[in-house]
Parts: C-alpha cells; sequence; structure tokens
DNA sequence: CTAGCCTTGAAG
DNA sequence: CTTCAAGGCTAG
C-alpha cells in the first residue's frame, strides 16, 4: 500500500531513518521497524546491549541491537499499547483520530512552506517599493576597516570548532537528515511535534492527552532572554550615558544598548551558533532593525497600554508627546507602528509567537551571499512548521492565525525599511551619534549595495 | 530474525 | 463502498 503522497512528500523513519509505509503504533514509521516494534511486544521479547546501550540505529544497522532499536522506538514515542492483546485484525483503533490530526497539520504545514517562496517574493517587492533602491545612496566615505573594527564583529566570537557545525547539545539526539545532494539540513519530525528526538523518556513526540506545545517553541522560550533581567542592564547602561540628550538620542542609545542584547541573544541562540561568523554578521546585518522593531512592538503589545509608549526600561512616554515633537517623517513613522501593534493587538499575538517570528526574521534565506543557504532555509522552514503547529494547537478554531501573523510579520519588514532609511538619513545629517554599534549597522546595508 | 507483502475489518 | 493500520505469512 503506497502511502498517499502529498500528506508526507519525503517523511523518514523517525527510528531508522528507512522510507515510512504509515502510521504504525503511534507514528509514521517504516514497514520494518513496524514489524520489529511488533514482534518485540507480542513476544515479550528481552534483549541486551552489548555496547553502552548507545548504539546508532539507521538502515544498514538496525539489525545489530535490537536492544537499542527497541529503545528508539519508545523515545519517538512508538505506543506499546498499540499492539493488541486479543491480536484481533483489522478496524481502527483509538488512534485513528490522532493519525489524522497529524495528517491535516502535516499538510497545512507543507501548504503553507511551498507558499513560502511566493510570500517572500511579494513581501520584499513591498518592502523595496519602500526603498530607493536603484541608485547607491550619497557617496559619503566612511569606511568600516579605517574605524576601530566594527563592533558586530567583537562581540560575536571570531572563530568557532568547525565540528560545531550540525551539531548541537551532545546530550539530545537531533537526527539531521541531509536533502539530496547539497547540505541541507533537515531537522525532521515525524509526528506532530517531535523536532527534537532525545533520549529523554519525557520528551514524548506525541501525546494524545491534551495540547501540547512543539517542542522548538519551547525551547526558543527557554532562550529568551527576560524582560525585567533586559530592563535592569539596559537601565544601568543608560544612567551611565547620562548628560545633554534630548529624548532622540536617548531613543538611540536605548536602541543601540537593546541591539547589543539582540545580538548576544542571537549568538546563544539554537541555530544560530552552528553557523559561521560570517554568516551570522550577514543576517544580522540584514534583520537587525526588523529585530529592533519586533521588539518595540512586541513589548507594546505584551505589556503596553494604549496612548503611551512603553520602553525597555519600563518608561512610558505619552504618544501624543511623541508625535507633537517628532519631526513628520518620524510621526509618520509611529504612526504607522502604531497601526501594526494594533494588529498584532487584535490577533492576541503572545510570547511564544513573537519567539517564533525573531527566529523568521533572523533566518532570512534571502540575505545575499551566504555561504549555507540551505541551512539558513531549513532552518526557517522548521520555524515555520513550529509556529503554524503552534497556533494551530494554541488557536484551532482560528485556521488563519498563523497566516495573519505572516502577514504582519511582511508589514513589520517594510516598516522597518522605511525605519532604517529614516535613521540612515539622520545619521548623514550628523544626528546620531555614539552609537557604535547602531550605527555600523546602519552602514552595513548601504555598504553592500 | 528480518522485512516485504498479504489479509482483515471497524471507521468514515 | 473505500481506507488503512492492525495482525499474519514466509523467503531469505
Amino acid at each position: 500500500m503506497a502511502y498517499r503522497q502529498g500528506a508526507c512528500l519525503e517523511e523518514l523513519c523517525p527510528v531508522c531513518g528507512d522510507k515510512v509505509s504509515g502510521y504504525h503504533y503511534g507514528l509514521l514509521t517504516c514497514e520494518s521497524c513496524k514489524g520489529f516494534f511488533k514482534r518485540t511486544v507480542q513476544n515479550s521479547k528481552k534483549y541486551t546491549c552489548v555496547e553502552n546501550q548507545q548504539c546508532r540505529i539507521d538502515k544498514t544497522q538496525r539489525k545489530r541491537c535490537p536492544f537499542c532499536r527497541f529503545q528508539k522506538c519508545l523515545n519517538v514515542g512508538m505506543r506499546l499499547e498499540a499492539v493488541r492483546a486479543d491480536r484481533m485484525r483489522g478496524g481502527r483503533n483509538k488512534f485513528g483520530p490522532m493519525y489524522k490530526r497529524d495528517r491535516a497539520l502535516k499538510q497545512q504545514r507543507n501548504s503553507f512552506i511551498q507558499n513560502r517562496r511566493f510570500r517572500l517574493d511579494s513581501s520584499s517587492l513591498l518592502a523595496s517599493t519602500s526603498q530607493q533602491s536603484d541608485p547607491p545612496p550619497v557617496a559619503i566615505c566612511y569606511s568600516l576597516t579605517t574605524n576601530q573594527p566594527p563592533s558586530l564583529s567583537t562581540l560575536l566570537p571570531s572563530a568557532l570548532p568547525a565540528a560545531n557545525q550540525y551539531q548541537c547539545t551532545p546530550s539530545s539526539d537531533w537526527t539531521i537528515k541531509s536533502e539530496n545532494s547539497n547540505n541541507c539540513a533537515c531537522l525532521s519530525g515525524s509526528a506532530a511535534g517531535s523536532y527534537i528526538h532525545s533520549d529523554d523518556p519525557h520528551s514524548t513526540p506525541f501525546s494524545t492527552q491534551g495540547p501540547r506545545m512543539p517542542q522548538l517553541v519551547m525551547e526558543f522560550l527557554r532562550c529568551d532572554p527576560d524582560e525585567s533581567q533586559l530592563q535592569d542592564k539596559i537601565t544601568t547602561r543608560l544612567q551611565q550615558v547620562h548628560g545633554d540628550h534630548d529624548t532622540f538620542s536617548l531613543m538611540c542609545v536605548m536602541a543601540d544598548e537593546t541591539l547589543c542584547s539582540i545580538v548576544e541573544w542571537a549568538r546563544a541562540s539554537i541555530f544560530f551558533k552552528q553557523l559561521e561568523v560570517s554568516d551570522q554578521m550577514k543576517l544580522l546585518h540584514h534583520c537587525w532593525s526588523e529585530l529592533l522593531l519586533l521588539d518595540i512592538i512586541s513589548r507594546q503589545v505584551l505589556y503596553g497600554k494604549e496612548g503611551s509608549l512603553l520602553l525597555v526600561t519600563r518608561q512610558e512616554v505619552e504618544l501624543s508627546d511623541i508625535i507633537c515633537h517628532a519631526d513628520p517623517s518620524l510621526a509618520t513613522l509611529v504612526l504607522q507602528g502604531q497601526e501594526l501593534i494594533q494588529r498584532f493587538q487584535i490577533l492576541k499575538a503572545d510570547r511564544q509567537e513573537f519567539v517564533c517570528i525573531k527566529f523568521l526574521i533572523l533566518f532570512n534565506p534571502d540575505v545575499k551571499e551566504l555561504e549555507d543557504r540551505g541551512f539558513v532555509e531549513s532552518v526557517q522552514e522548521q520555524v515555520e512548521g513550529a509556529l503554524l503547529e503552534y497556533t494551530l494547537i494554541s488557536s484551532p478554531q482560528y485556521l488563519g492565525r498563523f497566516a495573519h501573523l505572516l502577514l504582519c510579520l511582511s508589514e513589520l519588514r517594510s516598516l522597518s525599511a522605511l525605519a532604517e532609511d529614516y535613521l540612515y538619513r539622520r545619521h548623514l545629517n550628523s544626528q546620531i551619534t555614539c552609537n557604535n554599534l547602531l550605527i555600523e549597522m546602519l552602514h552595513a546595508k548601504h555598504s553592500w549595495r
């Protein structure tokens, strides 16, 4: 029985990596692991491992150690209960609805991912209309190399051990399957939510009772900086600056500090630390303003109140004050930002979703001259998958939520491009001073064209 | 024992 | 009726 194509395109058995033949005992597995699991459970087989119970199980070596094979079956989530005690044939069991749901989830995920290209094209189109891209900007002689080393490169480690590539914590068993001949590393879980296959028995990739959060989202949350810690850090740094700063330059200092924390966050983040430093720099140079804007927006949506702008420092500034003191361009930007905040508020976007969006922004495969675009692409796809899955679990009654979030992201991108242009113009007028990272970032993109 | 193919039968 | 995940069979 060929498994219906389309539902799962190139799904591999989570136990041995062989071709999947359908759902067996709780998840998609290959025919041989299905049979192996059945024999083991039906006949109450007991195996022993002659090694250290950590044998690698793949298609060619799966026969070698039945102990570790069975262990892996259980670890990836195969269900003992699905093997029938009475050996009754045919029919359906209680897992039926679960399979159906998982299949629907996968299908939606695939179709969204397939639409990704189109969506990105249209969003970059949107962004480019707001930028005078063709003629290179004013010839300002500002060489990064003649200055002190750019702060981003000092913030990023100068070298990474090569062995670090594609590796995560040694404790977790991330299976990375390369697709075709390119080095597109792709972590793919078999059942819903199984992004992480670990030997930890608590990380059951599939749960029948109650909704659960995708593992990737949980990992993102775990590494997301704590708002109050960030607050303290930036507040102390701001106090050190003090002096004759007007509101705008104070905001710039704040942006600069926030940028530092964004770089720190990225450095410590899963996936990002696997990249070469050159790629890390390219990604950050490309998306810094988007991340900065998302930081501001998410703060308003999660903690802010209407009519005022909540700063990292927990200070509140009346919007009306900002608008009447701002020049017309800035006022427009603030108003547009306000609209975007409202859109996120209507959606009631939560921390989980913002943290996924952060990763979607960071891992942008459209960035030019990436060494390892395949990896960036695969991360982007995984994050999209996790976000989609999260939205389907958290608000199953609203299927369009994921698409709406992506729409907001695309608007955020065009707004950040406008904001970046605005900052760049003010920088050219020497109105932004003493903000190393901010200035480096402002120059990075312009020196590329 | 393994793993590919076959048969079964409740659910949709 | 069809679907498809259970169990069954058997050559290698």
